[in-house]
DNA sequence: TTTAAAATTGAAATCCATTTCAGATTATAA
DNA sequence: TTATAATCTGAAATGGATTTCAATTTTAAA
């Protein structure tokens, strides 16, 4: 069943049946008609005819770093419940944190085989922002900020902040820091300096051996912690990049004994499931990363609409999570 | 950049560029003039006009329920991991438990849009049956037994069993049940006929007014407890039928000063990290969803190679994990 | 009633590759 | 050396839509 046929039966033109999909100029008599026809075959359009005539593929790729965590979870939920609600189907590309496969799934995206990409980032590197520079579809990037590129991302820096000020409030002196690397500059480097300025501000002095840096796994934070409190003394706080991150700890100092909040209070970040469900639960921060992956949709979709892209750099609220 | 400006910079006809992609028949020289002009130009073949020609879309559709959750992130995990390796890409749909969603992929699937399907299932009704049999492309049915069709899927009874039989042997006499619903037929369904079966065959008077049910959340297994806990009276053990509701449920117990494992001991299952991170841990059933997700990729790529699929049904192991 | 503008129409070109077909070459076996 | 098989080749058909173009019909304004 093809156009052509549809186009037979009906007693017009192929043009008629394809106007008739794409509210071109057709008269009441020929819909009517085409209408029946289409009614009684079942007819549809062959998406990939269409797409090789007009170059829209109705899809947009995703670019994830792995898929069953928390955070980026609840990201592809968000821009999935966008995209069910558009024409557009999602391609998505799990790299696992390996950047080669980063760069692969950006450049195999490249031969137009999306209209555009959402690219979840952790590390962006020089290679990246070459890649990003020669894609030929529209972009936006969830997580990071990077300059001149549609972005949508956390506040990060002080949701940090205020967890720390937070903890010194309630008297905590002694903090140590759980990082994740460096190089992600949201969860990495962000998080960390919004840390490092509270205590500072907060007019304590300003160390530079209080912390640890960890992977994004809970046995990570478990390792890590008997090293962060070796580095730190006696903590009576402990902040994590992630909740990930602080439930390993929290398992540790359980397992050590160590009262928890008693001996040392401990945060994470993400307010994830997780955070709950450790004894006693976490202090976290909430950031709104279904909305993230949702907004991050409706980003592409103005760039893809051809409208100037009014949006370009969206930074997201946040606030603390506190049980009692 | 098209097959003909290849084939003019190249001398050659468009049926030999064609061939040069296609391993065809092709002479030394002529391969190696249009490797030249390939390299020169980057030429990359359209992959829609392919694929009109073809009717080969390389792209696997694969759909469920949601995404944001341990269980069904490892399966996707386990999916994109094979599909990786692979030609193939993976078009996501995500259902939110909606079923009516969830046949509007399976049909929107249907014409064509990709060469398969991998459908995470939970629920499956009559009505999906009936668009399952109208489906034009071959598909592997994760997370449920469907006779007639290829699927993969773990052996919930009897991990369900033996967990069961753990409790009582472990000397727990009066056992809670927290079910999924019962129109699940792998989680809900068949995880309760192994709890049940095995209380009765280890010599215990068999009840129906020991469990309840939940669905698949922390704040459920949560609201849930209580009711359980009235229903049974004083059961000194609970298996859940997922993780998931065993945090809630023990969130429910901490706060109200019920002590784990002394008075209750609570089980769940999946072997998620939130088994790990509650305290104390559960006891849980580790389900390999990482590889079913890889096999159902195994099976669908053997479908697709039109071989005759030796693989139907795969049953998964499962092992018991215990903390002390 | 004219005239200009808006709506309608279908033929044909276009998008870009794959594949069949029939013929031409080259290699191998007899 | 000849017959046969194995390679190689390009023209043309094919897949299934959209879109331009030029022509025609309707409608609205003057």
């Amino acid at each position: 069943m093809n156009i052509a046929e549809i186009a037979k039966l009906a007693g017009v033109s192929r043009a008629a049946v394809s106007r008739y999909f794409n509210d071109g100029y057709i008269s009441q008599q020929k819909r009517e008609a085409i209408r029946k026809v289409v009614e009684e075959t079942g007819y549809r359009p062959s998406v990939q005819a269409q797409t090789l005539r007009t170059k829209k593929t109705k899809m947009i790729g995703v670019i994830v770093p792995k898929v069953a965590s928390a955070s980026i979870g609840r990201i592809v939920e968000g821009v999935l419940s966008v995209l069910n609600e558009s024409e557009y189907q999602a391609l998505l590309a799990v790299t696992q944190n390996n950047p080669k496969r980063e760069l692969e799934y950006l450049s195999a995206f490249h031969d137009k085989q999306v209209d555009g990409v959402i690219l979840v980032a952790t590390v962006l590197t020089s290679e990246h922002k070459r890649i990003l520079k020669a894609l030929s579809v529209p972009v936006v990037i969830v997580g990071q900020r990077l300059t001149g590129y549609c972005c949508v991302f956390h506040d990060d820096y002080h949701a940090s902040y205020d967890l720390t000020k937070l903890f010194i409030e309630k008297g905590r002196k002694k903090l140590g820091y759980m990082s994740a690397i460096q190089q992600d500059k949201a969860v990495g480097a962000e998080r960390y300096r919004g840390f490092r300025d509270a205590v500072r501000d907060m007019g304590y002095e300003e160390l530079t051996d209080n912390f640890v840096i960890v992977s994004f796994s809970v046995a990570s934070g478990y390792e890590k912690t008997k090293e962060l409190l070796e580095k730190c003394g006696n903590p009576d706080g402990i902040i994590c990049a992630t909740d990930t991150m602080a439930a390993g700890c929290m398992q540790y100092l359980r397992e050590h004994k160590i009262e928890v909040p008693k001996q040392i209070l401990v945060a994470g970040q993400g307010d994830s499931e997780m955070a709950r469900i450790t004894d006693p639960p976490l202090t976290t921060v909430h950031y709104s990363y279904e909305k993230s992956g949702q907004i991050a949709v409706q980003m592409l979709m103005e760039l893809l609409g051809q409208g100037e892209a009014a949006l370009k750099e969206v930074k997201l609220g946040y606030h603390l999570v506190e049980f009692n």
